[in-house]
This record gives C-alpha cells, structure tokens and sequence, in this order.
DNA sequence: TGACATAGTGTAGCATTTACACTAACATTA
DNA sequence: TAATGTTAGTGTAAATGCTACACTATGTCA
C-alpha cells in the first residue's frame, strides 16, 4: 500500500499529523454553551466532538482555526484566542495527530449555524448538559472553561459575548452564568463603569412592561483589557 | 539505516515537523537569565537559539520539553509549563515546523549546565543581553518573559527559582530582578507570610557580618499556588 | 568594643471591596 | 386613568487590603 499508491509526501522520519480544534463559546438560553459536531466517519463515529481539521500547508494555526470557525458558524472576526497544544501518543487511534486547540468567544446574535455544513450534525450544549465526546475532547473542553472562568477575574474577556449594543444587566447576566453565582447589581454597575472601557450609546432598549434600559457599547469592540 | 536511503516515512497529505522548544530561565549573579545554544548546522549556523529538538514518537510533548531540559542542563524535576504553540509556514527555511514551546524555572543551585553535551557551545545570557536569535525565538522568548511576569502577579511561580532553602531576602531579590524595581521589604514579608505557602525551617544563614537570616522551604515544593 | 552590614519588625492613612434597600419608569390591565 | 407588576437605576458605611515609612537586632571583623 505504501510505495507505489497516492502516499507522496515522504519524510526520513515519522512526522506526525497537525490539526486545529476549537472550543466555540456562546451564552444562550441564559446558559454557557459550546458548539459540537457529530463525527460522521471513524474512528468514533457518531460520538460528538470539538469542530477541527488539519492545518493546509500555507495557513497558520490561527489561520486555521478561524477557518473551521468559520466553517461551523459563519462568523469571523470575533474573540480567538489559542488555549493549548495536545499531542499525547494514541490520542488518536490511526496516527500520531497533534492538536492546537483555540477557543473563540461569540456573541449570542452573531450565531447563526451554518445551517447543516454538509449535513453534519451540528448542536449548541450548555456545558453541563456536554454528552461524551470523541477522543480526548472533554480535556480539551475543560480546559478551555477554565482559562475562560480564569480570565473573568484579570480581564474584560466576558464582554466578547455581548452584541453590538447591550445593557448593563444583559452584561451582569453573562458574569452571573459562567460564574455560576449571584452578583450584586449595585457593586457590579460601579465596577464596569469604573473600567471605562464601555460607553453609553444613548439609546434605550424598551422590553416588557418596566423602565427602559440604557443601551452600552464597548469603546474598543474587539479589544480585552487586562484589569485590576 | 533506512534501504536505499530512501524516505520512508510516507503520508498521503503533507505533514508538518514538530518539535519542542524551551525557554530555561533562571536567576544568576542577580538578572534573570536564559539557556541559549548556539547552532551548529545549518540553518542559521553558528547562530544562538533556543534548545529544542524532534518530538519522538513515543513520548508526549511534556516528556520532550523534559527530555531537551535534561540533555542540556542535567536537571529534572522542576517547574516546567507549555507557553505556545508556533506554527507559522516559513518560520523555518527547510520544511513546515509547528513548535510546541515550553518554559522551565530552575533553581540557581540547581544549574550544573552539562558541560559541553556534544560539544555544543551553551551559555546563560542576561534578559537585555540576548543575542539575535535564530528562527523565530526571539517571538517565543519575549512571550515565555511575558508569561513569567504576569504569573508572578497571580501565582507563586517565583517561588520556583528558590533553592531548598532560602532567606526572605533572597526571594524578595527575585521579586526585583524579575519586575526590575525595588520591593518594599517589610510588605513584602507580610505578604508572603500570609500566603502560608513557606515555613520556616529553623535554622539559619550565616554570611558576612551581620545579623544570620532565617532559613525558609517551600511548604509543597513543587507546587504553584493562585493568588488573590 | 566599636563599626558595619543585613535581618527583622508595626502602625496609620488610603484605596478598594463589600453589604445592603429604596425610587424611577415603563407596560398592562381593571 | 389609576393601580399593579416588573426591571432599571442609584449611594453610603463598614470592613478589608494595600501602601508608605524608620528604627532595633544580631552577627562579623578589625
């Protein structure tokens, strides 16, 4: 099978394969969520895993992970960030496959599933509710929820979840989700403005029958302050 | 060694090198230094770069950083973390080489520099005295100094440059080399004394004339704790 | 035993964080 | 059009943590 068929890209010694995986975060449905593909091929055929793919010989690897992101959502130009590399022996059962896994932040309006890529099975879970995935996934997946709970306390990262326009308690909701706890609406309010890295748009935003809320937009939309 | 000096390692779609690279640093004759090489084939002859080497088949990418750290420095056991992953096409002139960087933090009685491995030339540079580096190491030096700096403000990561024992002073010297400013010293104390992470061990140092200091360890040698 | 050098110690002011409850403004319905 | 329900929006006081700052202690060496 070796010499003489299609294998053409030849080495004097064994190089592994290279691939991009991405753990792509949104809050939905008041809920942390990630984006996850039904392999249709083996190995694990059937399992849910983290989107990704191999890395073409003239992209880099954040070239590539905004490729599959694209691939899967249709969006780009949103927070990608590269979390960690995985290249244990075995974690893929047909060849020694290294992974570089990035994990992109979108905004809860921005999605819009690429409706069935090419009929593939494509879902949203909110984190606990994550079914068993291909390979070593579920390492990769936890990771990425902690450097993102992590990065809560020392960045503006969470503001990479918001639309265009939002309001402070559309904000304080996304703290209280991927923190899993409540948060003091006053001590809150103080601390983002205090920040000064949003700012009023000037608009309000009517909904249900209460006092309209002030609509903020981030000053530097895609920018992620490191704080305190 | 392989038939006919032919390339035998065969893939049907072009796979990338990979391999490991590591930023060793250590604190010496007061400044924060690295563990350079300086080349010997091509490319880049002659020039100083970061150890690194081939990731083996057999071994994951921790156990390469592992492997090169001994080879050239004969230590183990010490704070060792993976950094970033580069990856970009050209970045090396021969082929695609996806480089999974690490960092490692060695003691300053530790360091025995293996003396000529296989008579490379090896040599420990001050942080502002590094010379041009081959590839493109200065990228993942500054980024392996970056990460050091800012671990220092959330984690007991400097703890790790400390030998067995040592003195408050010593550490807080750490302290300023790495942030390059003067630390408060009674603060200072303060601060690390309520962390609980350091005890005493009852002895002293005698040098020079003047009061001995008290001897500290490391409750959890090994371990990085998060701060604040 | 005096000089020198580093080790070791406390307090008060300032800034930051926390806890906490009522009024404002709109929509809906009686 | 008045009452009700719902979320938006606001300030203060106590506690905690951070900063600035200077003198005494204990050894060595001449």
């Amino acid at each position: 099978m070796n010499e003489l068929n299609e294998k053409k890209y030849c080495y004097d010694y064994p190089h592994p394969a290279v691939t991009t995986d991405i753990v792509i975060f949104t809050i939905r449905e008041a809920q942390l969520k990630v984006l996850l593909v039904k392999r249709k091929g083996e190995p694990y055929r059937a399992k849910w895993a983290l989107p990704g793919g191999f890395v073409n010989p003239d992209e880099n690897l954040r070239q590539s992970a905004e490729r599959e992101l694209a691939e899967e959502t249709g969006v780009s130009d949103v927070f990608l960030e590269q979390l960690y590399t995985f290249g244990d022996p075995g974690r893929d059962p047909r060849e020694r496959i290294i992974t570089v896994a990035y994990y992109a932040l979108i905004p809860s309006d921005k999605i819009e599933l690429k409706a069935a890529t090419d009929a593939e099975a494509v879902g949203w879970f909110a984190m606990d509710e994550v079914p068993e995935l291909a390979f070593d996934h579920v390492k990769i997946l936890n990771k990425a929820k902690q450097r993102l709970v992590a990065k809560l306390d020392y960045s503006t990262i969470a503001f990479q979840f918001m639309a265009d326009d939002f309001t402070l308690s559309e904000l304080q909701e996304v703290y209280e989700i991927i923190r899993q706890e409540e948060v003091d609406k006053r001590n809150f309010r103080k601390w983002v403005l205090a920040l000064e890295s949003i700012e009023e748009t000037g608009e309000e935003r009517r909904d249900g029958r209460h006092r309209p809320a002030k609509l903020f937009r981030l000053k530097q939309p895609k920018r992620v302050e490191f704080i305190k």
